[in-house]
Order: structure tokens, then C-alpha cells, then sequence
DNA sequence: GTCTATACGGTGATAGAC
DNA sequence: GTCTATCACCGTATAGAC
């Protein structure tokens, strides 16, 4: 266990990885597994392998080292979501479709962002700006997101819906499964396998269920 | 400023209060407000109106303390869904509008309960056992409630679909959007009198989009 | 940049007077 | 039962040596 480690260039295939990184990758395991309330900067530090202080060195302070992880997890979630929303296709089924799979990806990739997201907001309702203000820096309007959906919704032989409502049921669908994974396993799917299972069939089960409420042949 | 108090008997309609009763109230809105971890005695003891080492005098620890609280939130959830999932009908389509009635009855009395129960299992994984033992005292077996929503969509006419995912995506057309609320409200209902009408009209459009799933007529 | 030591305000919990 | 005082510890943050 005395390899020389003096050189830059690290033996293993693993590469090079700064301190921030380090912490940042530490933190955001335990933020996520603790919540920002139940999260111990020793704890952090524990898990990156470094003294406590370094991380107010690199980062000053928890508050600041959390807003990192954050708006990372913020700008993980949007831009794809938002690509969706807005993509170029004037068939509502496409969109439903896409809209569905973005969703039921980013729960798969990172079963815990939502969770994670929606439970910050709650205890810490200032973090809504920050929300805020990363829509307005991306200079989206809400408004435009319905109404993109809602010129989509007015084809023939599609069931009327509100296109609040439309998005809403897809997200609910996609999202509120997983968020229920603990509580979900002890009722319905007491093997684990079981669930992964459904989970992996989510994106076509949502889609013919969203077809039949629109209507619409799949 | 000087009425009298001394009486036992409060001037006021406001009835005799035990001071477990108002600490117990006082810990509830502590508790969701800011989580266990975020929860302080100190902040509990200024909402109740007495001191702190009372809540001790009466809890013992703050532990025991949110174990009252959680019990009761997961008592007042589980007996009124498991009497809509066991109920006597035979017809599947009253068994879904009334799972449907219940969780929008419950997700509009306790806006918060279901986050709640989610977020403390989420972040303290232990607190599953209080639900399981809760569910073992009650004598319910998971598979006997799969089972019983099986038998009742082995009807005629009615697209077929697994009892477990029926049941899933009720809970998650009912509960997720009020989970979801301060982001919805960001992105879809900027108006925050929108978003109680949508969830005032939520139970009809789940029933109908429920039907549409069933191919069976409302 | 990285460490040790420490400041400083909490935080749950208890002892003991009344 | 209710209060004050206080304990023992924890948690963030900083100072300062190296």
C-alpha cells in the first residue's frame, strides 16, 4: 500500500478530480440522503475524505455549498423538460410521448431530484426564488408553455382538456411513483423486483393511459 | 386586560384544553412546518404558549414527541382507504369513484399529510416499522387488497389492467399534484385562486380520465 | 492548501425550587 | 405541575500554525 502517488497523473484509470469536485460529490450524497436539516458538515467532510474546514475554505459555508447542489439539480431537471415542451412538432402525440419519456428518464437516471426538490421548497420556501429567478434568466414564460401545449390540443377527434391539466396528469403519473417507492413497496410490490419491473414498463403504460383520456389511437 | 381566569370553566365558547392536547397541537404544526430534523422544542414550546421543559415533563424526549404526531397522521390516512379499497360492491366503478372521493377528501382536509409521511420515511427509513406494525395490528394483508381489486376488474368491457397500477395511478392523479403544489404554481397556476379551482374540479376529472383508462362509460 | 484548536450560539434534556 | 437554572454536547464557522 505504498505506491507513489507524488505524480500528477493518478496510476488508476480513475482521473484527476479536484477538491471542489470531491466535496461537491460528498455533499450532494449526503443532502440528498439527509435533507439540508439533517445533513452535519462533519458528515460531508467524512464522506469526501477531508477535513471539515476545507470545505468552509472552498466553500464557506453550508448554506452556499448547498445552493451549488441545488440549482445543479435545478438546471439537471429544466432544460429537458422545457426542451419538450416546446419541441417542434404540431402532433400532440408526439409531444405526450416525448413529454412522458423525458419524465419517466429523469426518474430512472435520478430517482430522488423531485423528491429532493419539491421537499427543499417546502421546508425552505425562500428557495423558491431561486427557482424563480433560473426561469427568468432562461427567459421562460409559463404562460407560453401552456399555450404551446393548448394550440397543440386543438386537433379533431382529440378529447377536450385543459393543457394545465394534461401536463399535470403526465408529470403525476411519471413522477408521484417513485416519490411513493417506500410506502408503494409495503402495499403493492413487496419484492423489490417486482417494482423495478413496473417501473421499467411506466413509459408505455402512461402513454396508453394518456391516449386513452385524450382519446387518441396509440 | 385583567378578566378573571381563575375559574376552571373558560369564559370564552373555547373549551377546556389539556396542556397534552395543546402541546400535542402545537408540535403538529411545528412538525410539518419544519420537519423533525428543522423542528425545535424551544419553537414548539413558543407555540404551545409554556415552557419548554413542560414538553419534556409530558413527552419524555422529542422523539416520543413526533411519534404521537406521525401515528396519529398515518391512523387518520389508512382506516378511510382501506374501508373504500374492502368496500362491499362489486362494481368496479364504485370502488374506483370512491378511492377517488377519498384521497381528494383527505388530500383537501391535510393538504400536507401525504408529504409528510413520505418525507419522515424518506429521511428516517426506520419509521417504515411504525407503518408496518401499524398495518400488522390492523390485520391487513397487502395481497388480500390486490387481490380484492382484481377480482372486481375481472369484468366484461373493461380494458384490462393490473390492480396494482390501477391503484397507483389514482393516488398519483389525486395526491401528486398537491405534493407538487409551489412548483405548480410557479410553472402552471400563477394564480393561486386557479390552482383551487383545478383541485376543487380534481376528483371529477380523475374519475373521467379513471373511466377513460377502463374504457367504461362514467 | 491543509491541519488543529477553539469560539460561540444553540439544542435536547434534567435537577431542583416552589 | 410549572418554573428557572444549568448541564453536556453538538454544529457551524473562524483563527492561526505549518
Amino acid at each position: 500500500m505504498n505506491r507513489l502517488k507524488s505524480s500528477k497523473y493518478v496510476d488508476d484509470a480513475e482521473e484527476e478530480r479536484s477538491p471542489e469536485t470531491v466535496i461537491l460529490e460528498a455533499a450532494k450524497k449526503v443532502f440528498i440522503r439527509k435533507g439540508y436539516d439533517g445533513a452535519r458538515m462533519q458528515e460531508i467532510a467524512d464522506e469526501a475524505g477531508m477535513n471539515k474546514s476545507l470545505l468552509h475554505y472552498y466553500f464557506r459555508s453550508k448554506e452556499q455549498l448547498f445552493n451549488k447542489i441545488f440549482r445543479e439539480m435545478l438546471m439537471f431537471v429544466w432544460p429537458k423538460v422545457e426542451a419538450t415542451i416546446f419541441r417542434e412538432s404540431s402532433d400532440i402525440r408526439h409531444v405526450v410521448k416525448s413529454l412522458i419519456q423525458t419524465y419517466t428518464l429523469l426518474v430512472r437516471q435520478r430517482p430522488y431530484v423531485f423528491m429532493f426538490i419539491l421537499e427543499e421548497i417546502g421546508r425552505h420556501p425562500e428557495r423558491i426564488q431561486q427557482l424563480k429567478s433560473l426561469i427568468d434568466d432562461w427567459g421562460v414564460k409559463p404562460q407560453h408553455i401552456i399555450k404551446s401545449i393548448d394550440k397543440k390540443l386543438k386537433t379533431k377527434h382529440i378529447h377536450h382538456i385543459d393543457a394545465r391539466e394534461l401536463i399535470i396528469n403526465i408529470i403525476s403519473l411519471c413522477v408521484f411513483p417513485m416519490i411513493a417507492q417506500p410506502v408503494a413497496m409495503l402495499f403493492l410490490w413487496p419484492d423489490r423486483k417486482e417494482f423495478e419491473k413496473f417501473m421499467q414498463r411506466r413509459s408505455e403504460h402512461v402513454y396508453m393511459a394518456m391516449c386513452n383520456i385524450l382519446k387518441i389511437k396509440s
